[in-house]
DNA sequence: CATGAATGAGAGTTCATTCAT
DNA sequence: CATGAATGAACTCTCATTCAT
């Protein structure tokens, strides 16, 4: 049995509606690039409430993503159910992470974005911990592999991760570029192309570096 | 022969002096995370003179990118080579690729983090054509080796594209949380890291993903 | 009956006292010769309150026309009486217009310089309205003038109106050098030679256009 | 006879354009709104030429001053002439007034403009002097008709003349208006109107003035 | 003699934040 | 508890002018 404990910041609506406003223009305007004016107009409260309920323009961020980042951890119940091959479990695990990616699209983008430059983010406590979790049990899935025989050893997770998160990240972050050059004319079709024709590509790239021989 | 015209903007010492200055900067903080003034003061000139100089402080970016995207482009001379296997040829896209990415560090890391807020950057026919040139090279080392029969069958060259530079972009946005779980405490530990077990990884993975039997 | 209705904009008393600053500057100064920061001193108030409040030194402009427009509105009460002379009548008009661009001498000194710049001001409906609403007053006058075979056919009242506004403002305009040549050397000797030498003046000439025998 | 001293400021080609220029914008967009920028922009000169030949912008205006400050002087050859009736002479003294008003229109929009703001062209003693001068000339023209019994006595020169500029320089400043109120759509029609209709009006004030019987 | 390069000063505006109510 | 009013600081950019060449 695996307990998840979820520490549920309270907040009234006012504030959920700031937050949300806040993801989506930090993510597309960057955080430097969004004022606080920006986020009480689209939250539709006033500026004030900004640093009256959040103290700050930056503590807003850190609320943010102390927030949303419950979002980040694998669910593993599917992942460590133990009747099921490497292969599948291998499958769930990148299903898995590629569905939180985008669930989490604004906020994987603004910690992208963010992350360089307010380092403080990329090295809270709350989040190295649900990255080393993650990574824990990337590598639990690899290592039930190579037990198994059936997955390469010397197999590393952190580049495992960089290889599935980037090469996914590598499509968020290039979307205008990508659209022209795929020649996409709406939203759905790039959204389909992430779900479909990248997602079996990082699923055939993670199994091919796992079973290659060299 | 492949002879690559490089148009050099006549500058003086002090415009580059403000490109580099701006490159270092931008990189680090941000666009909107960066003030005019931060940049004059390490160039060691005047606010005026970016001004003066560039018209803007968006015509400043705009020009860093036309300064250095020549850079992006990659040298074919020695993968054009044809006294050389698939593979070879194959190692050598690699290796050229990430050391433009290694060499033009800053600019990669601005045109990750303002692409998404600048889309202007992304789609510029300058950049766009760089991209594509690129592209074509990787496609056409695919298809090489497909020809030969050493490499698989569609393989497409973007998704291939995306997890060579997704993996390499992965570990320069995200240096903070790498370092800290990788427990580097020097910079050189970390570029050495990228320049052997990352590169070497990189190389891995393309490999598998064209020569992998499913 | 003649019912006016005021549009009062409803002004703190910091707005009034900037609104107060920026009229005595910008007739003193002219619009581009008088800064924010010079406005802000004058009226005591924070530079930032100017956008705060008006939005931009244009808006301000604008603002200050809007809000003192009602003063070039004539009083029409006592000219529209029907129990007297078309000669009395043509008095009281001049008396009243002259009275309004005494009382309104700022806005119209800023009128006077800013309106050959900033045409819109001369070009907006509630200037045009009002100035258009005055010279069909004066047509009425002048019209009863003739009806009654007192003033001549063919007066035109564009043209009286352009006398009869010309030649004060001439007054105003070139106050230095006519405080000069008058050898005036106080302000009240000029205010005073203004309201009698002038205003009747200004009485004369109209009357002798009116009834001029060619 | 009449000497007239021309003091012909030396100047060379690029000093003249420069002027010109200045001339131009200084009556459209006023002093303070134009820039040597613009200026030198629109000499087609460099911008540090404007310093270095007028010292600065301030006395860029003076200089401009003095070179045109000859045309504010009436000819009083047809004036002086002494086998023309006192009416006659009156008209050919309007005609000129009005002639040089519109000949000098820039200059005399921005004296209008800036006058009250520079007070110092105001009272500049070339400029004091010639005013004085052209009073006095329409000084003599009055005393003329009055000693032979054709103009009224007590005609104040200074007030005369207030009406005969304050009913040109009216039509100058609120041309945007007017075009509005009197329907024009060209240029040329205003133009017209002011060479008839105006000035024909300015005669005929004048004249009635003088003639005029209480 | 003329000018491109350079600059300090100041322009208008926006910023995140504070505070009295 | 929530907010309109207010503000100091900082922003980018333009200004008239200077000066070495």
């Amino acid at each position: 049995m695996y307990y998840q404990i979820i520490i549920q910041l309270s907040m009234n609506e006012k504030q959920i509606e700031i937050l949300e406003a806040a993801e989506v223009l930090f993510s597309t305007k960057g955080f430097d690039g969004t004022s606080v004016r920006d986020i009480a107009k689209a939250a539709n409260v006033n500026v004030a409430m900004i640093s009256y309920y959040f103290g700050s323009k930056d503590k807003l961020l850190e609320t943010l993503f102390e927030d949303r980042i419950s979002g980040f951890k694998m669910k593993t119940d599917a992942i460590y159910n133990k009747n099921i091959s490497s292969f599948e479990r291998l499958e769930i695990l990148i299903d898995t992470y590629i569905k939180a990616m985008n669930t989490n699209a604004g906020l994987y983008q603004i910690l992208a974005v963010e992350g360089t430059i307010k380092k403080r983010l990329l090295i809270s406590p709350a989040f190295t911990d649900l990255k080393k979790f993650n990574l824990e049990v990337i590598g639990n899935v690899i290592n039930k592999g190579i037990e198994e025989g059936v997955f390469n050893k010397n197999s590393n997770p952190i580049l495992i991760h960089a290889t599935m998160m980037g090469t996914f990240m590598n499509f968020q972050m290039n979307r205008s570029f990508l659209q022209h050059v795929l020649e996409f004319h709406t939203e759905e079709e790039y959204l389909s192309y992430i779900e479909n024709e990248l997602t079996d590509h990082i699923h055939k790239t993670i199994k091919a570096l796992l079973t290659y021989e060299e």
